[in-house]
DNA sequence: GGACGTTCTGTTTTT
DNA sequence: CAGAACGTCC
């Protein structure tokens, strides 16, 4: 059977899988099978006797993970289920929640997500006095995540003149005291940030000597993929655990490191074989995804970079179609551009949605695209857009879950103690947290002995205090004997937010509250899919690997089969492929990107950024600028990318479609940037301010299609309403681009009105 | 403590 | 432009 599935691999393939001993480097180009090369050589191990925990095998999504343990499963039976294998974060929090105690912390300690950091920040900010633009919370936690990642503590910091004088130039000279406030409370709230996960398991290495004796004992085969995208902290776990058996094997493609902000460095795939002086180095040069065509412009493309790895990647494929490059007037005619394009191409080459992909350099780029493909009727998903665990409503009941579990998450805690509205409010919230913090407890601490501390609040307020007190231990009663589900459903009810959610009668209240269900779901399929015979499927473990999911590991198994367009950026599409890809918004500034234009490095890796853009297609990629684009209700005017022009002419088509520019970019600059009254006027049928009734809005495509209520938009009607030209009314309908909507509007006698809202803002209430 | 209104601020990529 | 943050009034 071994003999079979090697069979299938290519020579250079199959000498990376057989190589399972000693520093293994493997060069992987795009598209030349990497995944395949590591999935088969955790086959080829297990076949061979490996115990499946004695492998460590790292990659960069845990869907990643989930998908190669599945292909392994298929390949060599059972086993695979045991290896160790996930994201750096979600396996090294699992071997923390094992270790932990060992640094002072409990095994069910939190994780924050970098929203509850910057909570945290901008509390201790302001504790501290400090309120100053040079402390805004964003500008802190990347600080501090550079400094975590570089492994170095408060204390190691404030030894340290070089990064002090850089703060103190970046007049954020308190910022020492500020690190050091946030590291104890996170200690403190029995919490860690997502950077703590990584340097605390290389503290827990460096200084509990038997653990990592009994981590290099367990881990006999240590795979890392992406390796080009690690940084110093993962580095150093790395080293520490691979250091007895130094079967480290590590996959990557220097090509494709596009992860520097967040402290990759490209220097640990560009120095592993210093680092590990005998490492046999295997390069996959032949590219099985794309075109020649493809392939000869990424590599003219890339060859323009000073930083890299000697290799030739070439491919036997089919010359193919000439990477397309096409100009619009706007952002909002590439998008009708790229839509027009997929809906045409869809039907000369009977493809199907999922073929398409549209990638974008920023997030926001997404809209005008959305609208475009909506109005041709086009399906498609936001991949790995704002998580589903983003929105409020999720986080504010798994913020009862994460306060049930740990008492001591200050972050937890700080969104629920007054939601629903139980009379605690911020002065009582802020005077805990001085008390706290002037005894050096915990909040909860101070909650649970409230009557103690004296605190200068009503005895209202601490007659609330003690009741939620109560109802929160009253909660965690429950955790070791209920399942995850019964107890979180019993938790939604007695809290009181299901019944704050279901009193919301809006159109986004309703959505809310569906979303909640979906969560309570979730939580039914995993109590259920547990093990009967093995332990209780308990809210304690299912939130253990909550904080780490990426958006796309909830609700696949109905995503993936479904046949809709991806849109995403190009960070997400790392790993990627498909048969047609566009690439949006090839504008200088934009991308390259304005901030990373300074220097050498920066320009290399937006370079890299574009090299994985074009790879992921297999058959054929459009590149796409336009020369104006809507930021900030500016209508801002652009010059093509300069990687446009390090293309190499062969192997592109210049498709310069001269479309007349159409009515809402036309309209759009017709107007004044920021105008100040609307300029529709409308019969007053009802116009105190306070009396605004709006019922629905719903959007739909022109063509009279189906009406799609999945882009509900919150808009407000009858703001800075002058003159009373402006009445109240029921919008029926929307249509059109924001901010160019056309709205049809009823009014209580009965007339409807299309209104522009162009100036206008509506505000659903009720 | 909530409703409502004004002012400020963002402007890259994410585990 | 849109959402967050802040301020004012009840």
């Amino acid at each position: 059977m071994e003999k079979d599935f090697l069979e299938e691999l290519n020579t250079e393939q199959r000498a990376a899988v057989m190589a399972t001993e000693g520093p293994v480097m493997i060069i992987a180009g795009a598209g030349s099978g990497k995944t395949r090369v590591l999935t088969y050589r955790i086959a080829h191990l297990l076949n061979n006797g490996a115990d499946p925990y004695s492998i460590l095998s790292l990659t960069f999504t845990n869907k990643a993970a989930r998908e190669m343990k599945e292909r392994i499963a298929h390949l060599v039976g059972t086993g695979a289920r045991d290896i160790w294998m996930g994201t750096f974060h979600s396996t090294f929090a699992r071997l923390l929640r094992r270790e932990a105690h060992k640094l002072g912390y409990p095994p069910n300690f939190t994780i924050y997500d970098s929203d509850d950091s910057k909570t945290l920040l901008k509390s201790i900010v302001k504790e501290l006095g400090l309120n100053d633009a040079a402390y805004k919370a964003s500008g802190l936690l990347g600080r501090i995540s550079t400094l975590k990642t570089m492994l170095l503590s408060p204390k190691d910091y404030l030894a340290d003149i070089q990064y002090m004088n850089e703060d103190r130039a970046a007049r954020r000279e308190h910022f020492g005291q500020i690190f050091e406030t946030y590291n104890k409370r996170l200690f403190k709230a029995s919490a860690m940030d997502f950077d703590d996960l990584l340097y605390y398991t290389n503290i827990l290495l460096r200084d509990h000597p038997d653990v990592l004796l009994k981590y290099q004992n367990m881990f006999k085969y240590i795979m890392v993929d992406e390796y080009q995208d690690t940084n110093f902290s993962q580095y150093m776990i790395l080293r520490q655990l691979a250091a007895r058996h130094l079967n480290i094997c590590v996959v990557g493609d220097d090509a494709q490191s596009i992860y520097a902000f967040r402290g990759a460095n490209i220097q640990n795939i560009l120095n592993f074989q210093k680092h590990y002086p005998d490492t046999q180095v295997f390069k996959l040069e032949q590219n099985y995804r794309s075109t020649k065509n493809i392939v000869n412009a990424a590599n003219h493309l890339i060859s323009k970079n000073r930083d890299q790895l000697q290799k030739t990647v070439w491919t036997s494929n089919d010359e193919g179609e000439k990477i397309r490059i096409t100009r619009a007037f706007s952002d909002s005619e590439e998008g009708r551009q790229i839509a027009q394009s997929i809906f045409d191409t869809r039907i000369s080459q009977q493809a199907s949605n999922k073929e398409f992909a549209i990638l974008y350099r920023t997030n926001a780029q997404s809209r005008p695209l959305e609208e475009a493909l909506r109005k041709l009727n086009i399906p498609y998903r936001i991949y790995g857009g704002v998580s589903f665990y983003q929105r409020k409503e999720i986080k504010d009941i798994m913020a009862y879950f994460r306060l049930v579990i740990n008492h001591n998450d200050e972050e937890a805690l700080r969104r629920i103690i007054n939601y629903p509205v139980r009379g605690i409010g911020d002065t009582t919230f802020d005077k805990m947290i001085v008390s706290a913090n002037d005894n050096d407890v915990s909040i909860w601490t101070v909650m649970e002995n409230i009557k103690d501390f004296n605190l200068p609040v009503q005895s209202r307020a601490i007659e609330k205090i003690t009741e939620f007190v109560t109802l929160i231990k009253s909660f965690a009663a429950f955790l070791p004997t209920y399942t995850a589900h019964k107890l979180a459903e019993y938790i939604a009810t007695n809290s009181g937010i299901m019944k704050e959610l279901y009193q919301d009668r809006t159109p986004e209240g309703i959505n809310r509250m569906e979303n909640v269900q979906e969560l309570l779901n979730g939580l039914k399929d995993f109590s259920e899919k547990a093990d009967p015979e093995g332990p209780i499927p308990t809210l304690n473990l299912f939130m253990e690997d909550i904080a780490l999911l990426t958006s796309e590991d909830i609700n696949e198994e109905e995503e993936h089969n479904s046949d809709k367009v991806l849109l995403m950026t190009i960070h997400a599409a790392k790993g990627l492929e498909f048969n047609y890809v566009y690439l949006g918004g090839l504008e200088e500034n934009l991308f390259p990107s304005q901030m990373a234009i300074t220097s050498r490095e920066e320009l290399e890796e937006e370079r890299r950024l574009f090299y994985v853009a074009i790879t992921r297609a297999k058959k054929q990629a459009y590149l796409s600028y336009s020369i104006s684009r809507y930021k900030y209700g500016n209508s801002l005017s652009c010059e093509p990318s300069r990687f446009l022009e390090e293309l190499p002419e062969e192997c592109i088509e210049n498709t310069i479609t001269y479309t007349s520019s159409s009515s809402d970019d036309s309209y759009r600059s017709s107007f004044p940037k920021t105008p100040k009254a609307f300029n529709v006027s409308l019969p007053v049928m009802q116009s105190p301010l306070n009396k605004k009734k709006l019922v629905s809005i719903s959007k739909a495509p022109l063509s009279g299609a189906p009406v799609d209520n999945s882009h509900l938009k919150t808009l407000t009607v009858g703001m800075k309403v002058e003159h009373d030209r402006f009445g109240m009314g029921e919008v029926i309908t929307m249509e059109g681009q924001y901010p160019n909507s056309k709205a049809v509007v009823m009014f209580a006698n009965g007339e409807k009105k299309q209104l522009l809202l162009r100036f206008a803002k509506i505000k659903i209430l009720e």
